[in-house]
DNA sequence: GTTAAATATGTAAATATTTACATAAAAACA
DNA sequence: TGTTTTTATGTAAATATTTACATATTTAAC
C-alpha cells in the first residue's frame, strides 16, 4: 500500500503538496498538480482514511441501529439508507441490536472509539439516554423518544384512518384491528387513527395485540375463528396481512366478498399476491430521504427547519377490498 | 473524549503503561494497574479504535458484500453473521452492491481506505479480480468464483436429489422446476441434481427460468395455466414456492391432493404458512459459522483445513407434500 | 555477595494523514 | 523601482495509539 509519502517521494514534492492536491485546498500549480496526480495513479494510490479520520476526529461513518433485519420494511428502509449515505460518501456501519441490550452497549462503546459521525435510529430502542451521552448527531425513524431528538415517522394516525375510513365505505360492519405490541409509538397512533374514526360511526372494532417480531400464525387463526361473523380486517403489518389472509382462507372465507384486508407498509410482496393486498403505503424513499438530509444537515451543525418531520401515507386500493 | 494521555496523567504514569494494562501485554505491577483501571473508569476512557487501526494495520472491521437486503435468505444469512463477527469483537461494514458496478468500484475503495481486515462474498459477484487485488481475507459464500478463494456453499446438487426423490416418491409424473437464473452455479447445480434423479427414473420435468431479484408472479401463473396436468412443482426459493401456490390456488387446484411444491432455503415464513410449506432447508446457522470462522483463520493466517465446504441440506416434509 | 533473570516503568519513534506557519517566488500595483 | 498581494511549496507539529528500547529495581541463582 502506497502512502502519502511514496506519492511525494516520486512527484519530488512535499507530503503538504500532495495533500493539496488530494483535498484540492489551498494553492498548488497546475504542473506540480499534474505530476502529484500521474504519482498518484501510478502508486494507485488511495489516501488512508484511518489516518486522515484521526487528524479530523470524524471517521464518515454513519451507524443505523435496527433491531432486526429479516422484517420486509426495515430491509427495504435500510436499503434505501444506504444507497443514500453512500452517495454522500459515507459508509454504513449496520448494528442489529437484536433485542439485546449486551449488543446493544458493545455497540455504544464502538461508536465512541470509532468517531462515529452521526446515528441512525429506527424503531424499538429505549435506552435513549445512553445514545444521546454520545454526543453525536442522531436521527430517529418511527419513533419520537425525546422532544429534542429529530425524528421521521409515517403519520400513523393518518394511517389508521385511511383504513378505517375505506373499510367503512365498503361495508364492513365488524372489524378486527391486528396490531404490533402497544408499547410502540407506531402502533399506537395507527389504533388512535382507526378506533377514532370507526367509534365516531359506531362501528364494532376491537384490538388484538401480536408480537412484534414474529407474530404467531395460530394465534391470529384462532382469533379469526372465534370472529366468524367479521367482514374487515386492519393489520398493522402486510406480513400479518398475509397470515390473515391464509387463516381467512382456510375458514372458508371469500377475500374480499367475505371479509376485507387491509394492511400496513406495502411491502414488494404486496403487489405480489394473488389477491394482490390493499394497504396502507409507507413512503419509505421519503423517509429515508429526510432521515439522511437531516442527519447530514445536523453533522455540518446546520439547524433543521423541521425537527419532527412526519410523512404522510397512503391508501393503496388492490384486490383484498372492494 | 478522554485519551490515554488524560488516563496517563490522572493515574500518574506513563502511556506505555496505561496502553499495558489496556492490552494486557508486558509487566504491570497489580497496584498500578488498578490505579489505571480507576482512572480509566473515572474518565469513561475507551481507547480510540482509529488511532489503534493505523498503528497495527488492521481495522477490526469486516465488510460483507451483498447484491441486496431484502431477500429473506440474505437477510436471515446476513444476521447470523452479524452476530457471530461481533461475538469475535470485529465491526460489520455492510455493503449492498446493488448489482450496480459503480457502487461496488465505490466500495472496493473504501475497502483500502480502511485497512478492512477481511472480506465476505455472499453470491452474484462477478469482478473477483479487484476483490483478489485487495489482498485480503476473502471467503466466499454461496459461490466458487476461483478455485484459490475459500467457499462455503450449501450442497445444492443433493438439494435437487432430495426434491426429485421426494416427488417421485409422493407419485408425481409431470414436474416444473421454477429456477432462478442459470448463471448462478447454485442454480445450476439445483438442476443437475434434481434433473439426474428425474431422468433416471424416466420422469417428465422442465425448467422454467425466473428473474434472480424479483420473479414475476404473472409469469409463473402463465407456466402453471399452460400445464394443468403438472402435479409436482419444485420452486429454487420459498419465495417462489409461495408465488406458485396462489397461482395453484387460482387455478382451482388443491396442495398436495392435485399439485405438490418443494420449495428452497427454509426461511421463517415457510413454516408460518397455511399449508405449511414443504421445502429443502439451507442450514444457515452451519453457513455463517463456517463463513465467519475460516475469515477468522485466514486473518490470524492460519491453514484452512476445508478449503471448500459444502454443507448438507435437508428436506423438511411439511404440508405441501404428501 | 556477585551475577543473572524477572519485573516494572518510562521515553520516544512510528503509524498516515492534515494544516498552521514559514518562506520564497511571481504578479500586481503604486 | 519598491511595496504589496497572490501564488507556490516546504517544514514540522498534531491526531491517539502501540511498541522497541532503555533503564531501574526486585528477585533468584550460584
Amino acid at each position: 500500500m502506497a502512502t502519502i509519502k511514496d506519492v511525494a517521494k516520486l512527484a519530488h514534492v512535499s507530503v503538504a503538496t500532495v495533500s493539496r492536491v488530494i483535498n484540492q485546498k489551498g494553492y498548488v500549480n497546475s504542473e506540480t498538480r499534474d505530476l502529484v496526480l500521474e504519482a498518484i495513479k501510478k502508486l494507485n494510490y488511495v489516501p488512508n482514511e484511518l489516518a486522515r479520520s484521526l487528524f479530523q476526529k470524524k471517521s464518515s461513518i454513519i451507524a443505523v441501529i435496527v433491531p432486526h433485519l429479516t422484517s420486509f420494511y426495515f430491509a427495504e428502509l435500510l436499503e434505501i439508507i444506504e444507497d443514500l449515505i453512500i452517495k454522500d460518501n459515507y459508509r454504513l456501519m449496520v448494528c442489529n441490536s437484536h433485542d439485546n441490550p449486551e449488543k446493544e452497549e458493545q455497540y455504544l462503546k464502538i461508536f465512541d472509539q470509532y468517531n462515529i459521525d452521526g446515528l441512525i435510529l429506527i424503531a424499538n430502542t429505549r435506552r435513549i439516554d445512553d445514545y444521546v451521552k454520545l454526543n453525536i448527531p442522531i436521527i430517529e425513524i418511527d419513533h419520537k423518544l425525546a422532544e429534542d431528538i429529530p425524528s421521521i415517522t409515517s403519520n400513523n394516525i393518518l394511517g389508521g384512518k385511511l383504513a378505517a375510513e375505506k373499510l367503512i365505505t365498503s361495508g364492513c360492519k365488524k372489524i378486527i384491528h391486528f396490531r404490533g405490541p402497544s408499547f410502540l409509538m407506531t402502533v399506537q397512533e395507527r389504533t388512535e387513527g382507526f378506533k377514532s374514526v370507526l367509534d365516531k360511526n359506531n362501528i364494532y372494532n376491537f384490538s388484538y395485540d401480536l408480537a412484534f417480531r414474529n407474530p404467531d400464525p395460530d394465534d391470529i387463526e384462532n382469533v379469526i375463528l372465534s370472529n366468524l361473523d367479521c367482514d374487515g380486517i386492519f393489520c398493522d403489518s402486510d406480513y400479518i396481512a398475509i397470515l390473515a389472509i391464509q387463516a381467512l382462507r382456510n375458514a372458508g372465507k371469500r377475500i374480499p366478498e367475505d371479509v376485507q384486508v387491509i394492511g400496513f407498509d406495502n411491502i414488494e410482496m404486496a403487489s405480489n399476491l394473488k389477491p394482490k393486498l390493499t394497504t396502507i403505503s409507507q413512503d419509505r424513499n421519503a423517509i429515508g430521504k429526510y432521515a439522511v438530509e437531516s442527519l447530514m444537515k445536523l453533522i455540518k451543525k446546520e439547524k433543521l427547519e423541521v425537527f419532527h418531520r412526519k410523512i404522510d401515507v397512503e391508501l393503496i386500493s388492490r384486490e383484498t377490498t372492494k
